[in-house]
DNA sequence: CGACGGGACGC
DNA sequence: CGACGGGACGC
């Protein structure tokens, strides 16, 4: 879960000293680890210590990446804030397939905050993007990972962080649960800075009763995942609606069967002064007031996020198909020149931008509806203000076609946005 | 009212 | 009862 982790990661790697929390709440455990936590924190420090004093924090890991988005694409998405140093996409040695994570590097450490206030929390396709700093390559902080069972069922994720909190500096956590209900299922996860700190949490936890729970924790090193999810069988329905109040289609169309519903304007009563953002992204207007109900967390603890919309429920259309759609256009666009067509993609244009947009808009707009290749604002070249429009490749027809049908018309930042195919190409080959 | 880039043979 | 996430540190 995209949390408050961040904030923790960035501004300081120390635990909070909570063991008298500990001893305050938990009647089971027996109370003789202060010298454990002691000896945790001394290594903490001198390992700070050796490095990172003044190394400029260029480097990024990025996580909860869709499955089939590519280095090259991802180094694009980045280099929308600034010029990126290396992009790498780690991927399963044998398989090829990648394994949903990333480090980016930039050349300048501006940049790297940037993006990490820029797209951290940004939605593409079915995942919510995470953007950190990432922690100096070590081999003590692999495997730092816990599984734990045994919680009772209105036990939640700031109860599990506080239970574990005194044993070193939590990176993130999660209580897993049904995804109709919502109930708890009992099982989280929590995963730790260092690998001896998650040690220190099974030997401390592990078959105790806490806090007069029911029953007796299980607390172990979480399964190193194998082999990658299928993503093929899924029906791609993960669009998972975020009721952010961003998109405003104005133009109703009944032969579109798959325009969704139009929702609350982004530029809600008490905030229509927003047209000149406060805050540094130009995405700021875009931030409703009142946080969604279904992400708390993302909108209390990232403020400055943008969090680009999702469709609810787009019905049906993506299945697996991809490629084979590319050489034959479907009948629907056959009036439309195949300049929009690239043999890599289908080629959009966004028309009715502000002159400020930069390409992380049109990341945050197009992200949510399917695979992105590429983006471009195109600016005057005396004054780098955009022209007003821009132009977004998409790999798929039929997300493409979504994101057509879903964003031409939209309200941005009282503008009215046009979205079609490109139908115009600058002289080809 | 307006309105469809542009860089690029590359280890 | 069993229950391992959205593969989190360079595949």
């Amino acid at each position: 879960m995209i949390s408050v982790k961040n904030a923790q990661m960035s501004s300081c790697y120390q635990p909070a000293n909570d063991a008298s929390m500990l001893d305050a709440n938990n009647n089971c455990i027996a109370h003789s680890n202060s010298q454990l936590f002691n000896q945790s924190f001394n290594q903490d420090e001198s390992m700070n210590g050796e490095h990172d004093i003044n190394e400029p924090k260029t480097n990024l890991i990025v996580n909860y990446l869709p499955q089939n988005m590519t280095q090259d694409e991802i180094k694009a998405l980045f280099s929308s804030i600034g010029p990126v140093e290396s992009c790498k996409l780690i991927k399963d040695k044998l398989t090829g397939q990648s394994l949903g994570y990333a480090f980016v590097n930039y050349q300048i450490q501006g940049d790297a905050e940037k993006a990490v206030n820029t797209l951290n929390g940004m939605r593409l396709q079915n995942k919510t993007i995470k953007v950190s700093h990432a922690r100096p390559s070590s081999e003590s902080i692999k495997g730092a990972n816990l599984y734990v069972c045994g919680l009772d069922k209105d036990f939640g994720q700031a109860d599990l962080e506080k239970m574990f909190s005194s044993f070193g500096t939590i990176i993130s956590s999660k209580i897993l649960s049904d995804p109709k209900t919502g109930a708890s299922k009992g099982v989280g996860f929590v995963r730790f800075d260092q690998r001896y700190e998650a040690e220190i949490a099974i030997s401390e936890l592990n078959g105790k009763c806490y806090d007069n729970m029911q029953e007796p924790l299980i607390v172990k090193f979480a399964n190193s995942p194998t082999s990658v999810k299928s993503v093929m069988g899924l029906p791609l329905a993960p669009f998972i609606p975020i009721n952010r109040g961003f998109y405003q289609p104005y133009r109703p169309s009944a032969s579109n069967s798959y325009r969704y519903s139009p929702m609350t304007p982004y530029c809600s009563p008490d905030q229509t002064s927003l047209n000149t953002p406060i805050l540094p992204t130009p995405l700021t207007g875009m931030i409703p007031a009142t946080p969604s109900p279904q992400t708390p967390s993302l909108a209390t603890s990232l403020p400055n996020t943008p969090v680009a919309p999702v469709p609810t429920m787009v019905p049906t259309m993506v299945n697996g198909q991809t490629t084979a759609i590319l050489s034959t256009p479907p009948t629907s666009i056959s009036n439309t020149s195949l300049s929009s067509i690239n043999y890599s993609g289908w080629c959009i244009f966004v028309y009715n931008v502000g002159p400020d947009t930069d390409e992380s808009l049109l990341w945050q707009l197009f992200g949510p509806f399917g695979a992105v290749q590429n983006v471009k604002i195109i600016r005057d070249q005396q004054t780098l203000k955009c022209k007003g429009f821009g132009f977004v490749t998409m790999t798929n027809y039929e997300e493409a076609v979504t994101a057509i049908n879903c964003l031409n018309g939209f309200n941005l930042n009282n503008r009215i946005l046009q979205v079609s195919f490109k139908t115009q190409a600058k002289q080809m080959y």
